[in-house]
DNA sequence: CTGAAAGCGCTTACAG
DNA sequence: CTGAAAGCGCTTACAG
């Protein structure tokens, strides 16, 4: 009587490759041969089993085919942050967009999975339970042990972000070095010589990489490279960076700030504050986001392309998986200037 | 030497069962049940199992597992929408919160995933196959076959927005009907008695169901409800709806949008024809959104907690899934009229 | 409390 | 081109 309280083990319903096989007349092997699209069955047994598995409506159980040594048909997209907001983060939908285009029709499925790092241990170890062929990594901070984790799992890993550690694990990421030198360089070229900087958050390699190649164009041209300030993806905290950086250098002439959303708060406070821009300070984004365009005035930024971003993620990945040889281990995307009105 | 080309099967690395329970002493069947957290094990064998497990960081392959019987710790998100762009539909975003909230501590995986109807074949055959236990699907527009696919697949499913047919599955949603109804009967009681209606997609229930209630409405009062306008959710169509709206009916005294977003353009047309709100024409909207108070005038709406249908809809399939009985089978969320300024 | 054995539903050498 | 058989890595009655 106390089985009562117990769960019914409900096994799936629906046909299994056995009965495909009794009804089609042949071996589960052949049946097997068919599903998989091997080329050594003969056109009637392919069409015998073909008919069956329609009349059924057979599906194979991935669970089984995953743990007989087949693939899972699917990656998982992993954005390793908190909550629900990283949603409506216009990088990991241009991002998204990109991984898509790679899949279609590739009958890859993409799981999207949000993670923070007290789940990490429930994450690994579904993804590293045969599920998936291969993750793709976002939004990774500091120095995440999840990918080194993922990899040693012996799961394809592919990051998007340098990350700042682990360098074992391939990634691929914009060129920020570049761009941000770029940007340095159009502002010299300006004529400008008290620029300044609004640098990203530093526990992200694209914040520091972006401040190295700032610091590097203003060396170049013999500048000092002293007015940093820095601030995270919200326009709040960039007009914190911008107050800041007035009240240190009233006569600065030039900002490049590390990214369009962080510009909008320090265009906010230069206006209000009596600058113009360009005239009294050229200002210089990153991204080239919806923003850039609309700011008043348009923003002069460094573009980075965010869906190639995630088109090439998922190349890298798939090549891993398709056992190509030659593959890079890790790929810079290149980025480029934008000039608008405000630098 | 044609086999050079062939990719390496690569069996994922990392200890079995069986080494585990070599090194512990015991048997495979008892590290099963240490690792399944059964009750009949010896403090001594648990503890020696525990300790080979973390020494040797072993994890369960989860195929295997799930072949086994047992359970795959994860379920699905399944969102039936085109593009990236629903990522940043704050819906998805507070259905998303409410699911994460409900799954904490319960180390069940979420994979979030994205699907056309062009996909559906590979996601049901993905989604049948044991990675996953359940699904919870939303934004189904029309008669998506879907929720009655994995349905017959066995999945437990629980479907978030009332679907348009497949009355067979399980599915919570806000209360549109009510709402619609307090909405008109708060014009009604303003003394309105021109009452128009902008009117959701008639593929989705919300817009039928907001649609009815309004009509309720009216008819309770003796009022005429022929001022029907129909909206997609953008601002645009809202826009294009009113003006189609007040053309009909230049003296309309209050509207009934089934959506703040759309509501958004409708007061703009409103105000350029010269409209005061709410003093010549109220207005009530749908959500509760962010954007219902940022609104000019703030804007009268009938809220609905998005969050607490992804709860729910996770609570339900859980639910199912531990095998409670009683359960039931569909459930209505309350909406509630918030008042500000529009109407 | 514990272990040997069967079985979950497939795939894949191997031998025809 | 095809089938019988072994095996993927677990779980779970069953019998102690």
């Amino acid at each position: 009587m106390t089985g009562m309280t117990e769960i019914d083990r409900q096994r799936r319903p629906g046909p299994r490759i056995e009965e495909v096989a009794r009804l089609a007349g042949v071996s589960k092997s052949t049946v097997s041969r068919v599903i998989n699209g091997e080329q050594y069955v003969s056109a009637k047994a392919r069409s015998a089993v073909q008919d069956v598995i329609a009349r059924l409506r057979y599906s194979p159980n991935h669970a089984a085919r995953s743990l007989a040594g087949s693939r899972a048909n699917a990656i998982a997209l992993v954005v390793s942050e908190h909550g629900s907001h990283v949603l409506g983060d216009p990088f990991l939908a241009g991002v998204l967009r990109g991984v898509h285009a790679e899949l279609t029709g590739r009958h890859m499925q993409l799981l999207l999975m949000l993670s923070r790092p007290e789940d990490h241990d429930d994450l690994v170890s579904y993804l590293s339970g045969g599920h998936v062929e291969g993750a793709l990594l976002i939004s990774l901070h500091g120095d995440d042990p999840l990918p080194a984790r993922l990899h040693e799992a012996g799961l394809p890993v592919v990051v998007g972000g340098r990350p700042l550690s682990n360098a074992t694990v391939p990634f691929v990421d914009s060129d920020n070095f570049t761009g941000g030198l770029d940007a340095a360089r159009h502002l010299v070229s300006l004529g400008r010589n008290k620029i300044a900087t609004i640098a990203g958050p530093k526990d992200m390699a694209a914040g520091l990489d972006r401040l190295g190649g700032w610091r590097r164009g203003l060396g170049e041209a013999k500048l000092a490279a002293n007015l940093v300030a820095e601030a995270d993806f919200t326009p709040e905290s960039g007009a914190r960076a911008m107050t800041e950086l007035l009240d240190r250098a009233p006569d600065l002439d030039g900002v490049f700030v590390a990214a369009d959303i962080i510009a909008l708060g320090a265009l906010q406070v230069l206006h209000a504050r009596g600058r113009r821009v360009p005239q009294d300070v050229a200002v210089v984004g990153f991204d080239d986001s919806l923003l850039a365009s609309t700011a008043t005035p348009p923003l002069t930024t460094v573009r980075q392309d965010v869906e190639q971003l995630g088109r090439t993620m998922t190349w890298r990945l798939l090549g891993e998986l398709a056992g190509e040889d030659g593959l890079p281990p890790s790929l810079l995307l290149p980025t480029s200037l934008v000039r608008r009105a405000s630098a």
